[in-house]
DNA sequence: CAAATTTGACCGCA
DNA sequence: TGCGGTCAAATTTG
């Protein structure tokens, strides 16, 4: 391994619980305007709501910092590619499997100028993807190492990372590969689910840029499992003393168990603004000790926010929450905690409305972006 | 002990 | 023929 996967988590940890910390600030705000509004407009629930459209956005437009950039100035580029030979950036013959590759440069040169903004180049019309499968029938191989289905060359698309980044799927190494004139090696991965779920979905990642860090993932297939929403998990206790930061949590079994994916920085986006909905909700109404709630009802991954597999990535992810259904979740849980906090203030038992606000959004209904 | 990672071997394609 | 992608045994990790 050339490079430390983990450091850059680090390196990030601090300036992200300060921004949860922020959120959790505007959280508060948040509630303060509903007290003040409620005093002063009565149960003007409609005005209330645009209030919280407000504060929310404001969340939700919060930068989010990674690697000292906020996150929309962070250069995501991100392209979708009908083939591999873009893809593969370098071509030429060289470096020999296991050697240690000399070589220069990184491939600047054919993305190197990619800073600083965004670029998403959608390449159309593509056949259908093509799965070549070569089997060998009369062979009873047992050992089928390098066995060549075809490169998944259909619907890939790269994506220029400057720290490496959770994409809110579980993916397992199966290879590392020292590419000629790179100067750090492939890595190949693959979906958990591509033996229970027959999910095809792969990826290579390969840092391509030392200074500043510069990560390439590229993506083959699209992912077929349906393992969306347990890749992040989000843990609501208020009754505990741990410190806010550990609010979110991130579950090792379903998503990031991959230690060299333990990488977060784009599912905070969408996870403190979700952490923000729950926590002013729960100031206000949650007096029941069980107020976990289901990570998996009301979390998006943001990739799904994203859409990531169907429509090709978005490079915001604030964007990204404002163009899909994500908002319309959103206002739903927004809708609920009006009515919620309304029903406090009238004195109604708020437990009861804790339990009956799960009356969720069924997570396929978010999911369906495509 | 199961799951994940490492790593050398194998294979297809250009 | 060599590069890149994948396999799978061995090893590590939790």
């Amino acid at each position: 391994m050339q490079w430390s996967w983990s450091e850059s988590v680090l390196s990030n940890k601090e300036r992200v619980m300060e921004e949860l910390i922020q959120g959790r600030e505007l959280a508060s705000q948040l509630s303060t305007a509903f007290d003040n509004r409620s005093l002063v407009n009565g149960d003007d629930g409609g005005s209330d709501e645009g209030i919280v459209n407000e504060i929310l956005g404001s969340v939700v437009n919060t930068p989010l910092i990674m690697n000292g950039k906020e996150s929309d100035q962070e250069f995501v580029s991100v392209q979708i590619q009908g083939n591999s030979s873009g893809v593969s950036g370098s071509g030429g013959s060289g470096v020999s499997d296991g050697g240690s590759d000399g070589g220069g440069g990184a491939d600047s040169s054919s993305w190197g100028a990619n800073h600083d903004h965004v670029t998403a180049i959608k390449s159309e019309d593509y056949p259908e993807e093509e799965i070549k499968i070569n089997c060998k029938s009369t062979s009873t191989f047992k050992d089928r190492r390098g066995y060549y289905k075809g490169r998944n060359t259909a619907h890939s698309w790269t994506k220029d990372t400057p720290a490496l980044i959770d994409d809110g799927h579980a993916w397992r190494k199966y290879g590392q590969k020292n590419i000629r004139n790179a100067k750090h090696p492939r890595n190949y991965f693959r979906c958990t689910h591509k033996f229970d779920q027959a999910c095809k979905a792969t990826k290579h990642v390969q840092q391509v840029q030392d200074h500043p860090p510069m990560f390439r993932t590229t993506y083959y297939g699209t992912h077929t499992c349906r393992d969306y929403f347990k890749t992040s998990e989000l843990v609501l206790d208020c009754t505990s003393p741990r410190d806010s930061s550990e609010f979110i949590s991130f579950d090792s079994a379903n998503c990031l168990t991959n230690k060299q994916e333990h990488l977060f920085s784009a599912p905070f986006a969408s996870s403190s603004v979700q952490e923000l909905i729950v926590k002013a909700t729960s100031d206000h109404t949650v007096t029941s000790h069980d107020n976990h709630w289901p990570s998996s009802d009301y979390l998006v991954s943001h990739v799904d926010l994203m859409a990531f597999e169907s429509s090709g990535p978005m490079s915001r992810f604030s964007s990204s929450i404002d163009q899909y259904d994500g908002d319309d979740v959103f206002s739903r849980m927004i809708a609920e905690y009006f009515d919620i906090y309304k029903s406090n203030s009238t004195g109604a038992n708020p437990a009861q409305h804790q339990v009956e606000k799960t009356s969720r959004v069924p997570v396929n209904e978010v999911q369906r972006v495509e």
